[in-house]
DNA sequence: AACCTTGAAGAAAAGCTTTTCAGTCGGTGT
DNA sequence: ACACCGACTGAAAAGCTTTTCTTCAAGGTT
């Protein structure tokens, strides 16, 4: 690499002591000794070595985002708008953020989450799509690890976290459909781990039975958040003798691959089937029709959880320690009265 | 921390060089001490300091995105796509992504590149929205640090690159609108100190020319590639006595800035007044109407300069050197024949 | 004159690995 | 019996900062 502390210290004709503590800013250091430092290292055109330094420090200036997932990762707009909150906010407190992508459990996802805490890979990690009996939490809460989650877990303890009340804001979309006459009313699920998964699929049946509507099992189906596994799924449900007249997809991905299906087969949507998602990321209001769907701001979100950990990095605690949004109902064009 | 080589190699009853290698998986040792090491090291849980490594090997096996943007930063599709590309394709050769955003040419900026040069920050950089006379290429290029730009820039020397040939794009696209009858036409510029303000704005004049066509230099507008900045520009050229009857935005962010002030005003976009944007980002298909645009594969180019970077730490020369891509015209409803 | 305080600067340790080079030991070839 | 070799292992350096603790000189106090 290039030049070293010694070098600068030599240059200007004081110890490597004198030298680091000049350039850091300390005041035990004579005016005119620090000037001259700062000639040496501007000289030598200085500069210092990172590694050294966080190795001696242990601290980095940068949070971690591991994301969990295996096929979409990035292309997601969710994870992207959650990521451009995180980054934008890190940026304004001066962190740098480190992302890496692997699958749920994988054993690439095991070893970023042990490099973080036992290898000073970041300073802290930000956590998304909490799972049920999730260990990144309880591995992380342990270790007194700082980090803050998007989503609630189903552990005992306490940790810092933004979540969406899931279980409120499927009553709602289901409530929509039913105002709207449909009992036909499919839900098309997260992968079974997720904490969310459960939630919404609470708010599904309860608000179901509280309508004194039977809800079948066959109009469960689930998909793992990829517009396209929200293709296929509905392709099965299209394909039974009875068909839903409407359909609750637990993201907008889905919906988007939901709608695919329908058209594909010649139907209106929002005339012959309802669809919705959740979200509202982005393109759900330029879709065609535009999307309904469950309004949560993920940017914002980001950007929240982001600033949590920077003051937990601080040293300070955060306040609120946890909050829980209501995602609201924003009806467009895919949803219609039942015909 | 936590547990160090030091106790691990206690542990196993070695020293700290053995232990070292045989966690290492270097042949020269005996298979039963291998065994022994690891072990200790499992059972002490050790996990090796990465600063210390990195210090050692002077690799970070991390790769670094400066984002220049100040506005929306990494809200802008554009970014999150590339973004998407280059995480994705690091994940896939082991590598993370370091990511920060600072705006061109600010103090911010140069830090970060002078970090990743001298400072062993990344082991390499991937640059976007190369400048005329672009400073940080020269300086990485002279300090024969790996790098792969999406973007040319006017330097006498060759660097690798991926780009797109913005001059015959946007040639393609005045055509598209002199076909269909357009002669007032607009054309919304990215700030001039880009590479590919000169090169877009080469194609537009020329191919105005070409046909006959005198080119206004009030049809000129330059924007920040902001949703907003084109909604400004556009307000402007609308208040003017002489309305364009087309625009093209140079980039897709800004034309739907363009179709905010049109439709503000009552007109219809396609009809009463033509516009089309320049990247095809994915909402581009979901606008309202839907947008002619000039398509490149964003997401792709990202995971090749991600490609030809981890080519170049491993020592190689990446084949081809330098890309140039033609974006291809897709013909949407927001242009449509003058009336 | 002896002692203390203060401001300034340096020596050396600490932080943890990786790597170079030297050394040990049993065995083999002559 | 001697030299040498091969297979392992260990001591120590190197990588560069930050930080603790010591030292030193000058000036002030009693």
């Amino acid at each position: 690499m290039g030049i070293t502390l010694r070098e600068v210290a030599k240059e200007a004709g004081v110890s490597i002591t004198t030298a680091s503590r000049a350039l850091s800013g300390y005041d035990d250091v004579a005016d005119k000794t620090r000037k001259e430092v700062e000639r040496a290292a501007d000289s030598l055109g200085y500069i210092p070595n990172l590694m050294a330094r966080r190795l001696k420090t242990g601290r980095t200036g940068t949070l971690g985002f591991i994301i969990p997932d295996t096929s979409s990762r990035l292309g997601d707009p969710f994870f992207s708008n959650f990521l451009a909150g995180i980054g934008n906010e890190a940026g304004n407190h001066g962190f740098d953020l480190l992302i890496t992508t692997h699958s749920p459990d994988s054993r690439g996802e095991h070893e970023s989450y042990t490099r973080a805490v036992g290898g000073g890979w970041v300073d802290g990690v930000i956590l998304v799509r909490t799972r049920y009996d999730d260990w990144r939490i309880r591995y992380l809460y342990e270790n007194n690890y700082p980090f803050v989650a998007f989503g609630r877990s189903n552990h005992e303890f306490e940790y810092p976290l933004v979540d969406e009340d899931s279980k409120a804001g499927v009553s709602q979309m289901v409530q929509h459909f039913i105002d709207l006459g449909h009992r036909e009313i499919a839900f098309l699920a997260p992968p079974a781990n997720l904490m969310f998964a459960r939630l919404r699929r609470e708010g599904y049946v309860q608000t179901m039975q509280d309508n004194g509507i039977r809800w079948r099992p066959d109009f469960i189906r689930e998909g793992n958040m990829t517009r396209q596994s929200g293709y296929e799924q509905m392709n099965i449900l299209l394909s039974n003798r009875d068909r839903p007249t409407a359909v609750i997809a637990c993201n907008d991905m889905m919906a988007l691959g939901v709608m695919d299906a329908v058209q594909e087969r010649g139907m209106v949507v929002g005339r012959d089937i309802s669809v919705s998602g959740f979200d509202d990321v982005p393109v759900a209001a330029f879709t065609n029709p535009p999307l309904t769907t469950l309004r949560q701001p993920i940017y914002d979100i980001g950007r929240t959880c982001c600033r949590m950990l920077v003051e937990i990095l601080a040293g300070q605690k955060p306040e609120p320690y946890q909050t829980l949004l209501t995602p609201e109902v924003v009806v467009r064009e895919s949803t219609g009265p039942k015909i």
